[in-house]
DNA sequence: GTGGGTTGGTTTAGTTTTGCTACCTACTCC
DNA sequence: GGAGTAGGTAGCAAAACTAAACCAACCCAC
């Protein structure tokens, strides 16, 4: 789908390749809320039933969620998110600041809090040896093959 | 484009209007990386030059990028983040992490490290309060409206 | 001053992919 | 028999994408 130079070389392009699509991420912000069963999904999102079904197993395959079964008689499955699946979490939690940020009036629609105590939570790009918050100006990208820069001006 | 319950209550949802096609975010990383340029963009990804033109302007609508002038003559422009579009960093940086760890063999084809000190960085999802990293499951979403759990099990 | 090259596109035409609607199935419970 | 859940299938429409040609403004060499 996307040309050579991308997919193997681009862990950016990679990511895209397995949730860039326009339906796999808004489905997965579903199973993050607590949206399990494929109605819920689908009456939430108004997609497409074979759409839904489709990039279901998808995802599936691409061990991102998996298939449990809630009830037995008659087999009802639910779907949870894997490890791999839960660690999208800082993507969506990157999505939902931005659009807090750029695109939403006023107030944010949806607060993510600490569970424990209940603060608004952050994210942070940190240097682990300076101790301080990241600007995006101060990122520099070092290919491992060419040596290219990050500029953000 | 998308069904009515998204786009205006949800950030995520409003974040993939922008930049949730195939091309904007893979374009995004060549400017970050510093492939400012109409033809090098369009050579490093492969991308057809109308397809590209389009994303470029919409992305300049959206207030993501700037054309800026480099040669008076003949006039030739550059394509340069906004703070809207630099500010998509940890977004760019989230998606780069996540390939790293799950879709990558071995080596992580680019690292980013802090300008000042050369160290890598890392991507946190922070308590403000408690000082500690915050894990998946440690997450409450908090719908303004009604009152929605976000699970990771 | 004419020909060739570069940059940054636009236009057109055609193909592929995606998505939607509408209906159909299988199982179970009541 | 009817309702609920979890899908599958078929046919069509629309969007996305590709490829190739073309264009304009300029530069440089000859």
């Amino acid at each position: 789908m996307q040309p050579g130079t991308t997919e193997e070389h681009c862990s950016i392009a990679a990511t895209l390749g397995v949730i860039g699509d326009r339906w796999s991420l808004l489905i997965l912000r579903d199973v993050f809320r607590g949206n399990h069963r494929f109605s819920v999904i689908q009456s939430d999102l108004g997609i497409a039933k074979n759409l839904l079904a489709d990039r279901l197993t998808q995802l599936i395959d691409d061990e991102i969620l998996e298939k449990v079964l809630y009830c037995e008689r008659p087999a009802r499955y639910e779907y949870r998110l894997t490890a791999k699946g839960a660690d999208l979490s800082a993507l969506l939690i990157a999505l939902m600041k931005w659009g807090d940020r750029w695109h939403s009036d006023g107030e944010p629609p949806t607060v993510l809090v600490h569970r424990e105590c209940g603060t608004p939570l952050e994210l942070h790009v940190a240097c682990p040896h300076c101790d301080a918050p990241v600007r995006p100006g101060q990122i520099r990208s070092l290919n491992q093959a060419t040596t290219e820069e990050m500029t953000t001006h």
